[in-house]
DNA sequence: CACTGCAAGTTTTACGTATAACTACCGGGT
DNA sequence: ACCCGGTAGTTATACGTAAAACTTGCAGTG
């Protein structure tokens, strides 16, 4: 009889069913055919449902050397984007039998490896995005399987990456605004250090580049409405030369050019088209809709946790870019 | 010698050190003034830096019959709010050396118990927003200690609940709405089952019973802006006795308003006032900037746990409810 | 009849840690 | 000479599970 107040465990129910604790473990785990009778399985079966026993998960994984759970750890979940990328993972997860930990990092991670402190060794392997270089190091001192999730495939060393393909995404946005006729482009760029934005800033150039008669400035701010406004009004402010289409490093941004050109007595898209990336909800709550790019970011978790199980099981991760789209919408119109 | 690729065990370090295991795990569980020397201990810390030696908190949790781990259930992440739950939990917690594993419930928590399967036995509490009874009735099969956030205190049997005052945030609006001189009001309400918008009808019900000559008619939405679009734009084309003010059950469903309105050509405010719930960033991103009761998302999490706290070290959670403040933008005006 | 093979179990051990209970030594007081 | 108390450790055990190694009984085989 179990103490009151305990949760029973495998011992209770052997001795509830008249049997060895080993041979509650062998027709709990399943592997009991050909080991222990029908009959005693059910007897063990039935013992166990009337006591309510269900394994406890940490004396197994400390037995078994593993926790069939990862950690996904995402810089933010102010937008609905890294929500996507959890629901993505967590389904091919379960579909494997593993459970995803979500760990919203603002800072990524850092020295202080605060995820870790609660569920290091604890996990089999770690889906990271955007992290900080020295929290990459710090988990491969661990020898913890890890994927990186649209991180710079260079730098990255023997960590498997992922990456969405936001190069073709920009040469979508660029083409359509130059297809518009527009020639002075301004690049209202995410105030982070962080190869997803790097890759944005750096195909707009190169593409710019290669057009004649082309000009392009860039004004930095936070990843925020706010942040976003002030920059942009005061970029889009200087009078010769203003540009006549904003690429926005995401929607967040792209509403505060918004507010910005609303400040400044511009019309969009008549007198300045704008464009983000990501898609968002509110890319289509704001007046008029927003032209971006969309980023699958279901799948794009699917394939980080596919990735990962990939590492687990000795496979090798295959690692192709994720395809996005650019969905015309209101805001972007002629030059 | 550890074998390599493994991890190093505390075994390992008292070898290095030439010590016992226990001495090791005085050494780093603090507890070792007066049974260690300074020297020996001294000795212990070095092997166990060079040999890069953490404990496996597996084992410790094993050992302890505690995880120090809380689990914290939210409906979704699609908005910041839930993400502000987080941070305010998780900085509560870690201030008492407890970590939080976040998990999302797109559906509440299912029969199958899907946060468990992976979490099961390794958590010291659960935190839950919005949860179905019956997952309510299987937690509390586990002897789970638990706090409900935003739930019926009626029906949440013995356990702790930590309430936004939303029923004070809806008097606030609708006292607002009444000055304005506004008699005729349409409520879009959340198509959710849940309490805390159960509490939103009731009040915005008891409270215009009590004005003489005020209407209301009620709609219902999926909490998204399209389908708070298509409800609104219904619930606007009755063309006598049209509501004058639109009051949502949250930010998101008052963006779908603006949509219908302009598809209706209703000018916000000046034919239509509009309010929300929540102050998302979505508020101010647009035009005209939403009236809306702000929640504090980071209170609400730092309470919830620390009732959490509270009830696993044996005191008594308090629970008086958490103000809401109107922050009156530009989207409400006179009738 | 001795031997093999198999079904149906049981006994034992290991996972890595924390800690209760024990030991050994040494200086000092009586 | 003896005990006492404190310091500085060690030994042993338990947490709950999984699984390897062992035991037992019995039917079939040559």
């Amino acid at each position: 009889m179990p103490r009151a107040g305990t949760r029973p465990t495998s011992r209770d129910v052997a001795r509830a069913a008249g049997v060895s604790q080993a041979a509650v473990s062998l027709v709990m785990g399943d592997k009991w055919r050909g080991r222990v009778s029908e009959a005693t399985a059910e007897r063990v079966r039935d013992a166990a449902r009337t006591l309510g026993y269900r394994p406890n998960l940490v004396a197994r994984n400390l037995r078994l050397g593993r926790t069939r759970t990862v950690l996904l750890v995402v810089p933010a979940l102010t937008t609905e984007f890294f929500a996507g990328v959890y629901t993505g993972a967590a389904r091919v997860a379960s579909q494997h039998g593993f459970g995803v930990v979500l760990y919203p990092s603002p800072e990524g991670i850092g020295p202080a490896r605060d995820p870790f402190a609660s569920a290091e060794a604890a996990l089999d392997g770690v889906i990271a995005s955007s992290m900080a270089a020295e929290a990459l190091t710090a988990i491969r001192g661990d020898q913890l399987p890890l994927v990186m999730l649209d991180s710079d495939p260079g730098a990255s060393v023997g960590a498997a990456t992922v990456n969405l393909d936001i190069a073709d995404g920009i040469r979508q946005v660029t083409d359509h605004l130059l297809g518009l006729g527009h020639r002075r482009f301004l690049h209202l760029a995410a105030d982070v250090a962080s190869w997803t934005f790097e890759v944005r800033a750096r195909e707009l150039e190169e593409r710019l580049r290669a057009v004649p008669g082309t000009s392009l400035r860039t004004a930095r701010a936070p990843i925020s409405i706010r942040g976003a406004e002030a920059a942009a009004q005061a970029a889009l402010s200087v009078s010769p030369d203003r540009a006549t289409a904003v690429v926005c490093d995401d929607d967040q941004l792209a509403a505060g050019v918004y507010k910005a050109a609303r400040r400044l007595g511009l019309r969009v898209p008549d007198e300045l088209s704008v464009t983000g990336i990501d898609d968002l909800a509110l890319a289509t709550a704001i007046d008029p809709e927003l032209t971006t790019v969309r980023l699958d970011a279901e799948l794009f978790g699917e394939r980080g946790m596919g990735a990962l199980l990939a590492v687990l099981e000795g496979r090798d991760p295959s690692a192709d870019d994720i395809p996005v789209e650019l969905i015309v919408r209101g805001s972007t119109g002629r030059a």
